[in-house]
DNA sequence: TACATGCTCAACCATGTAGTTAAGTATAAG
DNA sequence: CTTATACTTAACTACATGGTTGAGCATGTA
């Protein structure tokens, strides 16, 4: 929980571009080779490629050289990690949320025990 | 739930610079001005009007002019977006916070009755 | 009135970003 | 062996970003 903040400087600002959050909504549903996670955008191959390796630098997604296609996968402990520091601010705009952090602490301790 | 997309890139990326989460941070303890947001960091006066200026844009911040000096006040809606955003990814990292959505859900589901 | 304070604005610099095209590498298929 | 496919790399353009300094503008204070 220290150097966590170089990831999220990375995380947040691949999460920046609705490029970038659009080929991550792909991969929620399933890997995609470079080329599929390409096709949706009016853009180059290597312009897709480039949105790729920041999110492959960020930490949020995986690359699994297949022979001659590249296979990528969702991978969300960075996103988590952005969620957690959000999740700082929850009382803000709701208190409802706050009601389930007090669950999940408790939660917590009971597993101590 | 159709032009957030805008808002989210604004948030991102004024997210994704540790000095203005930092500010973000101070902002939730209470209510400050320029001239204090700028202190703790060892930059220009104009730069740190500058990343508030990013915040403010991003609607993270809403500034209250009194007198001549402008006190920045924390504005958790467009966060309250961001972690919209997040949450659809949370089935990938735990299956907890899912039991907690369902929980929420639950909830509302009474409530309407 | 004069001066200090809090802040913005404009100009500038260095670097980073998003996109392109073109060439290069490696793998698969004919 | 040859060609097509999947992708990367490099070089380039245009523009955004993060930072600076210095001037300017209100608003307090003496």
């Amino acid at each position: 929980m220290v150097e966590h903040v170089a990831h999220l400087d990375a995380v947040f600002h691949a999460l920046a571009d609705p490029t970038r959050r659009a080929m991550l909504g792909q991969l929620a549903e399933r890997e995609l080779t470079i080329g599929e996670l390409a096709t949706p955008f009016s853009m180059s191959f290597a312009g897709a490629s480039k949105h790729v390796r920041v999110l492959e630098n960020a930490g949020l997604v995986t690359r699994t050289i297949r022979g001659r296609t590249h296979l990528c996968r969702l991978e969300a402990a960075r996103l988590a990690e952005a969620n957690a520091w959000l999740r700082r601010y929850q009382r803000f705009w709701t208190a409802r949320l706050d009601t389930l952090e007090a669950l999940l602490l408790a939660e917590d301790e009971a597993k101590q025990k």
